[in-house]
DNA sequence: GCCGGAACGGCAACGGGTTGCCATGTATTG
DNA sequence: CAATACATGGCAACCCGTTGCCGTTCCGGC
């Protein structure tokens, strides 16, 4: 027989209170879990003791049967990059808000610790949100078959997706220069497998069409200040007015590069960014940038990703896309026409900001 | 009697690989919890029985009898505080090394939310570490008197705490502003609760002593950009020449603030914050700031629990200390000794990075 | 006074591993 | 060759709740 008599250091049980209400186990179970199946007065006496013992129930013990831990896992790319704070943020408090707890987990950029990083979690959550997974698509189909999973920032197909709108980011950039007299944007491009790379640089085809604007694309580069600087080192042989990055980390890069270079900007290259981070704000001269919005969509994908748990189907047809805007700042201007298209960049000697130190790691 | 005969959705368990390897469930339990405890020929066996039926050993299950889940929470005060990537990153590596997962979560800067959120994952953990609590001492103790603890970035009596070098970093930087020629440096306060403030700011009443510089204080303002503009309003009227911010973020804010006003950094004020966060590195002019070793504290902290929960007991005298270094950018310069002590500042024409825009959130 | 049904509480079988203890068979030792 | 030690593997209890099912009790209605 068991023996339900517990050292004082040991975590009261549904047992211990049950002793001391002089009721059953499964009474206390209920008058927790079920309070209308129980005798109000009853259940009073139940919530008292356990009160006085100090009991709280067991999660784990409580998933073993319900199988529902109350946990998600949130797998983000790369915690450095200060764009899935916010997506975090917004995830954590819409999951706090439901009582569910969220299991962050960082994949480092790469697809192999993703993968194990998952595994490993998967039979203790309820459901997976993959904010932009470096696996392969069929790779996030097989773990949508063993739990509620939505991803963000990208479209798979037959899995729930969260989006923000870059057709409309990049044609709202693409007008934005448009207007400024640009008839000529390159497309600094960012990692290949990235999603979000792809569709911006269609976008920005389909509206260079539109527009009658030309295109092109360099790259595809590091999506880092030191990409960014790169890229600008690329730009110089075959120069632009007008640039379209990748992110902001990158075409903060690109400010760097082409200041240190001697290039004004915005006088001689403007430069759109992506993202809106911190950074944007605080580089000289402010970044103009697409600004997407993180909290929303964390929220927006584990909101959906709640009601899946919760039994509902997981809507899988067309990606919930979410609305962008665009932020001008101090990056981009009024195409300087005095200077010649083929070879629009002299040599000139550096301006104040050119006397920036270079990158310093952190 | 249970049958195990398993739908094929249904995840297989010991007792299905124990049927299809033909051994009792005690031994696949044994073959892959303690291999030694089995003969290596039906240990193989079963692994592969294991393999092809797609067995993973289920961690709740397991956590049930053995009390150890492999996962630490990780509590941070404010996520869209950069600080905080370095130290995730840190933990969950170390962590991850040793195959424990890191639940995150995010406090808000809320002593309650951190409470609350503690309260409900705790006994799902096998430890938590603590950077940047909010909470009090004595609650702090509460916890770590049910589960290991180490707190980060704060010292508490009776647990175990990792604390990076302050008293060192702001002598290092009284001593490189002294070597410039300014005599009188003022503090800008953080908010009081933190514990970093008050050690920074007692260890620059030391370093003053020491080095026969003035000090004084200003605040305690909002650990923000915003919070270092109002600094700088604070500071036009009792201006100073070197100036030494709680962190980045203020000093980013100092920067701006004092640059709109006219005033020109490094020429008449030098400035120096505390992070060395991404940011310092971007914004013009760069910023001469004290490096904190984010990732080592994430992982010396994470390395510290893990032994604790394998039965180490905590270190609970000193705190472990971790080394800062003073990173030199273009923040800092020689006193303007042109310029009278007692009215230093002159009203001149808005410099070019006065052309920057008000600041505009994310 | 009898009957059907609701309210309440307990029993016992899970869920999926872990582990102390014992039984058997084999190897080692004197 | 007997005695002892060790290597293996199975039994069954246990971790801590949850829940289907059943027995009582009590109530209102006829």
């Amino acid at each position: 027989m068991p023996d339900h008599t517990r050292p004082p250091d040991r975590r009261a049980t549904i047992y211990d209170v049950a002793a001391e209400a002089d009721v059953s186990p499964s009474t206390v179970s209920r008058a927790f879990s079920r309070p209308s199946r129980v005798n109000s007065e009853t259940a009073e006496r139940v919530r008292q003791v356990a009160e006085r013992l100090g009991y709280r129930t067991n999660p784990l013990a409580r998933a073993l049967t319900t199988s529902r831990t109350r946990m998600i896992a949130l797998v983000i790319a790369d915690i450095t990059n200060p764009v899935y704070a916010g997506i975090v943020r917004g995830a954590q408090e819409t999951a706090m808000h439901d009582e569910y707890t969220t299991v962050l987990i960082d994949a480092q950029e790469s697809d192999r610790l993703e993968r194990a990083a998952i595994e490993r979690t998967m039979s203790t959550v309820d459901g997976i949100v993959l904010a932009s997974s470096r696996m392969s698509d069929s790779a996030i189909r097989m773990f949508a078959k063993q739990r509620p999973v939505v991803v963000l920032n990208r479209a798979v197909a037959d899995v729930p997706c969260v989006v923000t709108d870059n057709p409309r980011g990049v044609r709202r950039a693409a007008e934005h220069l448009g207007e400024l007299g640009h008839d000529h944007i390159t497309y600094v491009a960012g990692p290949q497998a990235s999603w979000p790379n792809g569709i911006r640089w269609r976008s920005l085809l389909e509206a260079g069409m539109e527009l009658e604007i030309k295109v092109r694309q360099i790259g595809p580069f590091s999506p880092t200040i030191e990409g960014g600087e790169r890229a600008a080192e690329e730009l110089r042989a075959r120069p632009a007015t007008a640039v379209l990055a990748f992110n902001d980390q990158m075409a903060i890069g690109l400010i760097r590069g082409l200041t240190r270079m001697g290039v004004d900007v915005p006088g001689e290259v403007s430069i759109v960014g992506f993202d809106n981070t911190l950074a944007a704000d605080i580089v000289t001269p402010g970044l103009t940038t697409v600004a997407a919005p993180f909290y929303a969509e964390g929220s927006a994908a584990t909101r959906h990703l709640l009601t899946m748990i919760e039994g509902a189907p997981g809507h899988t047809g067309r990606p919930m896309v979410l609305p962008v805007r665009l932020v001008v700042r101090h990056s981009t201007a009024a195409r300087d026409r005095s200077v010649g298209r083929a070879r629009p960049w002299v040599r000139r000697p550096p301006t104040l900001a050119a006397r920036l130190p270079p990158p310093s790691k952190q």
